[in-house]
DNA sequence: ATGGAAATGTGATGCTTCGCACATTTTTTT
DNA sequence: AAAAAAATGTGCGAAGCATCACATTTCCAT
């Protein structure tokens, strides 16, 4: 599984610019950009198409490029030196991921891998391309910093449940973030990507076993369901009243 | 404990503008600046003098602007509901904080609580005059993405060990993470910032006691010491060995 | 539609780590 | 320098969680 493939040609979806141009509005970062920037950022963006379970980057890796999430999902994981893997983020339609190596002098490699959750495009912009993106558009690095904002805060408050909280507290605010994060409808709270047990528990920092057992007891209180790999939260207001008190 | 002191003039110390521009080249995003573009940020930047203990921000109180060190070091540290405390960064002399509130739509509140670490200076930059700052010069933008970037890196390392070690490795990772950011010489290793034990064990994310346990171990062995709330790695070898056998 | 693979549910067991207690040491204050 | 406050070391018991085992269910490819 050679990264270099992305660079070759077979790969790389040949899509009409105006296209394109309406796909990259719906990158959070290139939201505003002016059409003008915009059509050269085009010229250099590959669009790529990726199965579920497919390795995007891997950890340790040589850093190229950045990724942009046009459909489908991914996960971001880190390993430890027994094979343990923790999931580090989730990122959906408009997600920007691996721009944690721009610019970097320390570390030239990926910090996380990446895999599909379930079958989707990512745009693939070379890392230097994006770099001179970021120098001639001041708009453009203001939001990728409003971005970088974002990302930095999110991970502060899982690194605190992560170290604070117990397996039943880690459970119920994970499903209630993941929750917020990836519904489509504003009425309900279904989580819209397939997670298994397995792989929530690698979000929690948990065993499968563990996350089973307070699965096991949110679906008997009606909380929760999981239908076809996707897990339904039918009751929010009890899971986020299980969160507050110190059950 | 109001944050509205820092706009009361009786807290600022009135600096020379040459020898402020000297200061700010000792911070990361400014090094590179040009002198045009330094002249009109060192206007707007105020300098601040805390004493070890003392807490600038506080989390979830609003975000007004952002942090750059000086002098001294900062903790930085998020709270649970039962008020379990972690940290979950240190800053030193070039680093900037707070930044994660920048152009930020999701939230307008600080993510953690600063404190003082030890006597320094700080200086402070209303978040909307930075914001300014970044739209006009591209240079200090690109600054700010490439320290983010490093952050983030850090910070998914960092969630990576917390959650899957355990108490023994976690306590000699963070040795050795801290004895190679705050260390002064590069021939010895020490930890040149005051933490007490029970401050390591909410780096960590365990109890004072643990941690009490997994050091008692590492003295006996000759690896480390304490002088006067001082970490000395004596053996920064060894060290890295614990950490990379199954021990 | 069916067989094989992967994921799940749940009990039993034991290891880690927490939490408490309290004696002791170190630091800070007056 | 003495007193007060804060931090530390360590034993012990309890709680929480991981691990193993294995039956069962669900999913996916053919």
């Amino acid at each position: 599984m050679n990264p270099i493939h992305f660079l070759d040609d077979s790969y790389v979806d040949k899509i009409v610019d105006i296209q394109t141009a309406d796909f990259l509005r719906k990158i959070v970062i290139f939201k505003d950009l002016s059409n003008a920037s915009m059509q050269l950022i085009i010229k250099r963006i590959q669009t790529l198409t990726f199965k579920k379970g497919e390795k995007i980057i891997y950890e340790d890796e040589k850093a190229k490029g950045v990724f942009f999430v046009h459909s489908g999902a991914v996960k971001l994981t880190k390993e430890d030196e027994n094979g343990n893997e923790i999931i580090v983020c989730m990122k959906q339609k408009g997600d920007v991921f691996a721009e944690a190596c721009l610019f970097s002098k320390t570390s030239e490699l990926y910090p996380a891998t990446a895999t599909m959750l379930q079958d989707g495009q990512l745009f693939y912009l070379d890392k230097v391309e994006l770099e001179k993106g970021l120098h001639e558009y001041p708009e453009l690095a203001i939001q990728m910093i409003r971005y970088m904002s974002d990302s930095l805060r999110e991970m502060t408050s899982t690194l605190r449940d992560v170290a604070l909280l117990d397996v039943y507290a880690k459970t119920v605010k994970s499903l209630e973030r993941l929750g917020n994060k990836f519904n489509t409808s504003t009425t309900r709270w279904n989580i819209e990507i397939p997670l298994t047990i397995q792989e929530f528990a690698t979000v929690v920092g948990t065993t499968r076993e563990s996350v089973s057992r307070v699965f096991s007891k949110l679906k008997k209180e009606g909380i929760i369901d999981m239908k076809s790999r996707k897990i339904i939260i039918l009751d929010m207001c009890k899971l986020c009243t299980l969160m507050n008190s110190a059950y």
